[in-house]
DNA sequence: CAAGGGGCTGTCA
DNA sequence: TTGACAGCCCCTT
């Protein structure tokens, strides 16, 4: 169909990434062909309808942390999916390297 | 039609 | 090592 916009080829990047994996804001960003909208796709996670099945928890920033406030009610909930998925937390971050999604 | 903002990123000190 | 700053582009008023 015509994907007519950035936030449907973002969506479909996202939809990809398979649990227990992650994936950073640049990477998703560069995928979809547009290296320098990192912020973009921040912003079109937030816009998500809430009925939306996009696995958004496994977007992080590329410093594998969460984008969240620290130990807010979001952080925490992201937080929770990924270690449901596998993801190992040291603190209030993980290895990003050990789980970040290799396309 | 024009202006502003955003769940970021990479570089410099 | 951590902290601060400016830049990138698209969508919504």
């Amino acid at each position: 169909m015509q994907t007519s916009s950035l936030k449907e080829e973002i969506w479909q990047i996202i939809a990809a990434i398979p649990p227990g994996s992650v994936s950073t804001y640049g990477q998703i960003a560069r995928l979809a062909g547009y290296p320098n909208h990192a912020r973009y796709v921040g912003t079109t996670l937030k816009n998500l309808p809430h009925d939306s099945r996009l696995p958004w928890h496994r977007v992080v920033n590329s410093k594998g942390q969460l984008s969240f406030t620290v130990h807010s009610q979001p952080w925490l909930k992201q937080k929770n999916r990924l270690e449901a998925e596998g993801i190992v937390f040291l603190g209030d971050s993980f290895s990003l390297k050990k789980f970040q999604w290799l396309n």
